[in-house]
DNA sequence: GATGAATGAGTCTTCATTCAT
DNA sequence: CATGAATGAAGACTCATTCAT
């Protein structure tokens, strides 16, 4: 039941997380070889034996520390727990996550969002943090816990877009928060909302 | 008491559309001045008499565009409307800005959000955005309209983050459905949360 | 009744030649863009004004010279001549052109001969030839002048392999005799063999 | 009095084989050590072990088959045979070497021709055929059999060029006819020439 | 003002060669 | 001897920017 994955040479993952670094300080294009060389304290040719090239290297990257990242989110979310429980581990999990890994967070909120040449594939990322969010939100109104009249094509992006909203404030404060402690008070606002009762 | 703007010849604001439609196409990096010159109709040395350099023209365009912008966002929460009918008047003229503007919509998500390089000028304009919630909400916690409990820093966050989702999720869908009808079920979200009572 | 070729910039040739003669001295392969450029007198990026890459370059290398080449052959076998006549003309003028024009001799001698990866156009160059002289020795045999039991395939090739085999001397030798004194006593062997009698 | 060769391993002729197959089909320049390091199934820094580098591996390659091939000429025109005889017997020897060796074949008429930059001794190859050529040549006259009135350096560059002429065009052909059947009647043509008689 | 030809700095990428194991 | 990971020099090509016309 292991998880079979290649095993892949310290230097490969030297090489990408120095990529993470460099491309979370100065974007994909900005970003050079030799600046990830550098980083990784390779040579410039020896980036080519790990990636076929520096899109690839932001490909690798993304399905790197996508895998790490859903393999959270999917723990955080199994169980028995209440829609309402789990969709705050939910929020709490990905806060957590890209409070860890900061490079990440920076290269996953400016980079993957708009590019169009990038392998659909990393798109499908957002894609399955939907599904999730979905499956939790049924799970609520079957429980009672959640309003039926939900257009849940509106409420998936209501919810990520507010996340995605208060990690970006927080990578552009640089860090200097607690980010974590966002997500109960976060929660709270998606489930009562603003109004005054 | 007049506009006190400088006057701009017909060329600037004509290579200054044909940049938002080339960036919004491919990227402030992918696009080369060429194809904007192309695309305006002029040569290529002169968008220089006009700009000083690429990431001037973004940046013109961006200023450019955030005026009409937040033009419109003032008209739409001065009078003496409540809080709530403000709030919805707010995000039903962003997402009608955005959807009139689908090359600008492009490129303020994607060029603006994480740009370090980019003058801050830019990125005052969510500042701007920010206030004007601030002062939405705090007139709907004097009117009792809304709770008095919020996180103001986050609360803006959430309602900025919420709107940004949904409008990027247009976009990636290519435009293709009414993004201007989501206002008032998104603002009803924001009031109410998604819990059933 | 005008030759109808697009006019070139004068630099266009300008860069044509330079590449002929950097081409000439070392090959397609170790000749280098920013050789070419400094033997033409240009920056390196000019020359991508007017050529699409390297291999272009050597592309519209030899069209140039094919033409000019070809016209030239042309005009030494037209008129009422008898076959043997004929076939020294083209000999003479083959020999004629290459010896005042070196660099494209051996260009074309060195480059052309087995690249798979040139482009078929330039290799129906030999074609050309190769059919002049199927014309003309067909109306050699006609006339009386030519045997009739001449293998044509062979023969075409027999004559062609020769004339390249005194330019590739001539070549090697750096031009340092008189090419195309060699022309009648080439035909010469063509025409009577070397046995004795 | 025995043959004075420097005995060498298997390995290295492994390489040698590898690298004719290679340069055969992509050209020196496009041929890449680890390509011919695959073909010959050992690993690259192996090659450095036997060669000096790229260029000595096509220089020994052409010695060796060189050695080959001059020992096959050499058995073709020794003995009593009249010159006419011995003519016939170089020139099947040569198609017949080529024919059989593919490789050598491409590799000799493609990469020998123009390279300035390849040792002396290879182009010193052809030297001792036209040497044969000339011994050949001057027996026939001597015998009666030639004519006498023949400009040697422009009969052994004829004979040669000719030769070499329908070499080519088998190779480009992909040797998909019989070469060796070319000898007689181009012999033929030699002592007869094309003229009606 | 307008042009667009020219520039050349900047990058990715390849690959012959080395050397620690 | 053999390996093949690592190196880094070299070169094609792009494109923002300049400037003579």
């Amino acid at each position: 039941m292991q998880k079979e994955k290649k095993e892949r040479p310290d230097k490969y993952y030297s090489i990408l997380n120095a990529a993470g670094t460099v491309f979370a300080r100065l974007g994909l294009h900005k970003a050079t070889i030799s600046q990830i060389a550098q980083e990784s304290g390779v040579a410039d040719g020896t980036i080519y034996l790990y990636f076929k090239n520096k899109n690839d290297i932001l490909y690798q990257f993304m399905s790197f520390k996508s895998d790490i990242f859903f393999e959270a989110m999917r723990r955080a979310v199994e169980g028995n727990d209440s829609a309402d429980v789990k969709l705050r581990n939910l929020i709490l999990c990905h806060l957590t996550e890209f409070q860890q890994d900061r490079d990440m967070a920076i290269v996953f909120q400016s980079e993957v969002r708009y590019r169009r040449d990038i392998a659909s594939q990393i798109k499908d990322i957002s894609k399955i943090y939907l599904d999730l969010l979905t499956e939790i939100i049924e799970q609520g109104q079957n429980e009672g816990v959640l309003r039926h009249d939900l257009f849940m094509g509106l409420v998936k992006r209501f919810v990520l877009g507010a996340v995605e909203g208060v990690i970006n404030t927080w990578v552009a404060a640089d860090g200097k928060y607690d980010l974590v402690s966002m997500a109960d008070p976060l929660v709270e606002l998606y489930l009562n909302g603003i109004k005054a009762r």
